[in-house]
RNA sequence: UGGGGCGUCGCCAAGCGGGAAGGCACGGGGUUUUGGUCCCCGCAUCCGGAGGUUCGAAUCCUCCCGCCCCAGCCA
């Protein structure tokens, strides 16, 4: 059964089902996913993603998409064209609940001088340097500002002309008046308003004061009429100060509720380290395939479904974990058996030729589309004389328990006929570079009239009919499991997480377009690449299947 | 050393005073024209540790230990 089948209880859940049950919120369940536009998403987003929508879809409520562009100086159109792509892909609706944090910024200024009003905000005109010096440290008190005490006037006379353009970036803030001695780092003045002549990629220079997250994000929540504001651990020590706003304020006042992101092993969560990356060209892009962006498992293979399964299953909690990468894994793997049509590709061909087939002779041959849909029915594969199988598939001297192709063994050819092996051609060093085999026309589509069984069942390819393509296969990104917690993450790069080769792929496959996901018979689950070419096409390997040869040949070595 | 949070199987994760769910991984068996899928079976006498309360504690109390987050005019 899947984890999609059975909803796993978890404290979130709970509490919207309780708020529902006294009537806290009237009944209505409001969630948001409030990304800031300075990068793209990835796979610790989606399990925000599904976490909020999907508790809008299960309580009948909404969830709104929402850019929180608050600091002009680190966001572009471009990660919100791909924020909207991604979330959209996921396979998740906002409706009309598309909003931007910057169309706020009036009524934000507003309640900053109403804050005023009330005493509870001033300008203070120290530098950060000063500022950061009289927060005091952890164990230490912080220092009262020798501007807290301004009078409401000037304080209000100073906001306007910090907003009208009168002072240079730094000169001034708006600060909360609240407690310079608090254990909580975060109540001891925080800034509300820094000046900043910047450009915002949608209001343009209209604005030079821009709001701090602390103070922007529950006035967001409140304007939307939120009723859950959920969001990861680290803002659990902001929530005083979330609360602290909104009731100074005197509006309404959703509930924050924080729950543990994802950690995914062998790969970088951050979008700080996702960038570097793309910067300095480790990778090809924030697309990159190797990325756990959603652009990048996107381009990977990965399936909108399969993720969603996946942040079913990983669940929601308090608790920092690092989950194994076989999870995800295994929902791609899930999903994709069911739905990927299967199709014969040889990744690392080994000539044969079945020597009493006649010579200009070729069949099609019936095979099964996908196993596991027969609606998927069937198609026809060219079969010759001449014939490509994996290398791998024979051994001249077979090791216990190998069931494939050795001298004199007979194996079966997929749908196709069993094939006995009678000689073994080498080139001058000794590799093995043709196989001489004879085939029994009894076995046509793979069946033996007389009962005869054979232990192991090939793929593969026609050498006359086969085309090439060029074949991706990826690995972890990082050798460790946590990079993030070493001294030098960037040393713990996997110089393997990506081989090229060029396969010997079937007819049907020469023409898929990008996008396209199949399996290639006993190798893994593919993907076409958008670099495909008309004549070369390119493809992804998303992951390989359950290998359970690879795990007796590793006990049997070790 | 201030404040906030968290510790249940290798990895996730239920459990809310009375039989330690489930999934992944792993091990064993069966089916199989993918060593794939599927199907069976196994997998914590134990819940970070030590005390206490109770007829009864993973669940309540006390102390201890460990891990994470916070000193941006980032979010």
């Amino acid at each position: 059964m899947s984890a999609s089948d059975e909803r796993i209880p978890h404290f979130i859940r709970e509490i919207i089902r309780e708020d529902n049950r006294t009537g806290k919120w009237e009944g209505r369940v409001v969630t948001r996913f409030p990304p800031e536009p300075n990068g793209y998403l990835h796979i610790g987003h989606a399990k925000s993603i599904c976490l909020n929508f999907g508790m809008a879809l299960e309580f009948g409520g909404v969830c709104h998409l929402r850019f929180d562009d608050t600091n002009p100086t680190r966001e572009e159109d471009e990660y919100v064209r791909s924020i909207i792509e991604d979330v959209r892909w996921l396979g998740f609706d906002w409706g009309d609940h598309l909003y931007y944090a910057s169309d706020y910024f009036g009524l934000m200024f507003d309640h900053a001088v109403a804050l005023i009003r009330k005493g509870f905000a001033y300008v203070d005109d120290q530098t950060s340097e000063q500022i950061r010096e009289a927060r005091g440290t952890l164990t230490k008190p912080g220092r009262e500002s020798p501007y807290r005490n301004r009078s409401i006037d000037e304080n209000l006379d100073l906001f306007e002309r910090m907003k009208a353009g009168e002072f240079p970036d730094g000169s001034k803030v708006l600060r909360a008046k609240i407690d310079m001695a608090a254990s909580n780092i975060n109540l001891r003045d925080p800034v509300m308003y820094r000046i900043l002549h910047a450009a915002h990629h949608r209001t343009g220079d209209a604005w030079c004061v821009y709001p701090m997250y602390d103070w922007a994000h529950g006035l967001e929540d409140s304007i939307e009429r939120v009723t859950h504001s959920i969001c990861t651990l680290e803002f659990e020590d902001h929530r005083p100060l979330y609360d602290w706003f909104l009731d100074k304020l005197e509006i309404y006042h959703p509930q924050q509720i924080e729950f543990a992101r994802l950690n995914l092993a062998f790969t970088v969560m951050s979008k700080r380290k996702l960038l570097q990356l793309v910067r300095e060209g480790r990778v090809s892009g924030w697309d990159d395939p190797r990325m756990p962006t959603l652009s990048g498992m996107r381009r990977r293979g990965y399936t909108p479904e399969s993720i969603r399964n996946f942040a079913e299953m990983i669940g929601v909690a308090k608790r920092d974990s690092l989950v194994d990468m076989s999870m995800l894994e295994y929902c791609v793997r899930e999903h994709l058996n069911k739905s990927a049509p299967r199709a014969m590709a040889v990744l690392d061909p080994l000539r044969v030729v079945i020597t009493n087939y006649p010579e200009g002779r070729s069949e099609e041959l019936d095979c099964i589309n996908n196993p596991e849909d027969p609606a998927e029915g069937t198609r026809r594969v060219p079969f010759g004389r001449e014939l490509y199988i994996e290398q791998e598939d024979f051994r001249e001297d077979p090791p216990p328990k190998f069931h494939r192709l050795s001298p004199g063994r007979e194996v079966r050819l997929r749908y196709a006929y069993f094939i006995t092996c009678r000689d073994v051609v080498k080139d001058a060093d000794g590799r093995v570079v043709e196989l001489r085999c004879t085939y029994d026309p009894e076995t046509h589509g793979g069946d033996s009239p007389d009962g005869r069984k054979v232990k192991g069942t090939l793929h593969w390819v026609s050498a006359a009919h086969a085309a090439d393509a060029e074949v991706r296969l990826y690995d972890r990104l990082f050798t460790v499991p946590d990079p993030a917690s070493e001294t030098d993450w960037l040393a713990h790069l996997n110089p393997r997480s990506l081989e090229v080769v060029t396969a010997k792929i079937e007819p049907c496959l020469k023409d898929v377009s990008p996008g396209y996901r199949c399996q290639f018979e006993r190798k893994g689950y593919f993907c076409a690449d958008p670099d495909s070419r008309p004549d070369r096409p390119v493809f992804n390997r998303t992951v390989t299947l359950r290998d359970t040869w690879a795990k007796i040949e590793g006990k049997m070595n070790r």
